[in-house]
DNA sequence: AAATCAAAAACTGCATGCAAAATCGCGAGG
DNA sequence: CCTCGCGATTTTGCATGCAGTTTTTGATTT
């Protein structure tokens, strides 16, 4: 079990709920009924409510008062508001870990970098999708601010189910390893401001990619 | 009554709890008794229940299973933390700004620049304060991301207590006014990494103030 | 007098029940 | 045929009750 049972059933639920919305199996707009869900996971209808109500509060669930709480609709609209924030965060804890890693970090980040190139060579999508949450948990990591740190977490793991399909995009892996290559001397040279605009440019780009392939989707 | 009753208990009781928290009444470290608070606001324990885990998602208060949530704890280095993200958010909104504020929102924040202007002179501090939150506020929605807007709204809100002190070292006023002249005119000429830096440079320093403040109150 | 341990009190987590609001369905009227 | 309104059903919001855990208290021992 990832999740441990020694926590309360609200937290268990919450959990559960919001890797079913995360994943799918409940899509945007989908009313949670109460009843329902409390039998569904066999549990009365409290810790559901509690756990609704915790969700509500990382924007994955909308509560309408005296009305069932929905899975939170995304908009395109929002999407894209979504993808310029979690830019944002990620550039600026670049500029920070490049002000600020210790030189442990930056040599962790290096080697991070290093063993992705290998990822590239075999063309392990997988393996790469794997190895790039860790390089940019690393930068997370480096800003030595929590608070930015769970903020850009937060959004990335809102914005991975959009951001999958993209590394399937011919030749996006050499591309991605480029910009990361300047990403990382940016912060291993200590070059703040160059941190923050490659990396801009680097989660950019990525939805510039999106956009892209929403836009011919629903075209 | 400043909230509406239109909406349940439980977001009353949140709203309630949260500027109790906010405003000093309830210290950091104080257990949140569901009897007791249920009691207090004479309601049943279910509401104070769901209002805690609301607070709890937005950091104000801690969860521990199985016993009493407490009011949050603010450490020296969480608050040093909390005030660099907000710094940092609050540069990445300016620097947004001057990309993409509207003529018309460029010529507000103008306005209020010069309104402010009129309270320095009379040194109306309390009018000061007030205005500045008008000030930082048009800077928020002038980035056009309603996220990283919310998320610079929910620190400002949450480091208010420690920040209302610092308007009132000496000759803090004129400063201020200077530094959001440098912000101003960065934004309002587009100029977005100069918008970028002098906001950085403006919250930097009120932190170091606060910083000053709190040292000498520890030493 | 301090420390230890056990019993009692208090409190949280969860289930269940009830009243009010919202939704749905059906029939009447245009 | 469509729209509107009214009653029945569903569903939320909140209160209350019970079981298990934590905390407190008081007695006992060193």
């Amino acid at each position: 079990m990832t999740s441990s049972n020694k926590q309360t059933q609200t937290d268990k639920l919450a959990a559960e709920i919001g890797d079913a919305i995360l994943s799918g199996v409940l899509a945007p707009g989908t009313r949670l009924d109460e009843h329902g869900l409390a039998e569904q996971y066999a549990v009365s209808r409290t810790p559901v409510r509690e756990a609704i109500r915790s969700l509500a509060a990382t924007g994955l669930v909308e509560l309408r008062p005296r009305r069932s709480a929905v899975v939170a609709e995304i908009t395109p609209a929002q999407l894209e508001v979504m993808f310029v924030a979690m830019g944002e965060l990620e550039a600026t804890c670049a500029r920070l870990s490049a002000m600020s890693m210790t030189p442990i970090e930056r040599r962790r980040l290096q080697n991070q970098h290093e063993r992705m190139g290998a990822l590239v060579e075999s063309d392990d999508v997988a393996g790469f999708i794997e190895a790039n949450l860790t390089f940019h948990a690393l930068i997370y990591a480096g800003s030595h601010n929590g608070i930015l740190a769970d903020m850009a977490v937060g959004l990335r793991r809102r914005l991975d189910p959009y951001r999958r399909a993209q590394f399937r995009s011919p030749g996006r892996l050499p591309r991605s390893q480029a910009e990361h290559e300047r990403i990382m001397q940016a912060i291993v040279s200590g070059d703040a401001a160059a941190a923050h605009a490659a990396m801009l440019n680097h989660v950019s780009l990525v939805e510039d990619t999106f956009i892209g392939l929403t836009a011919t989707r629903a075209a």
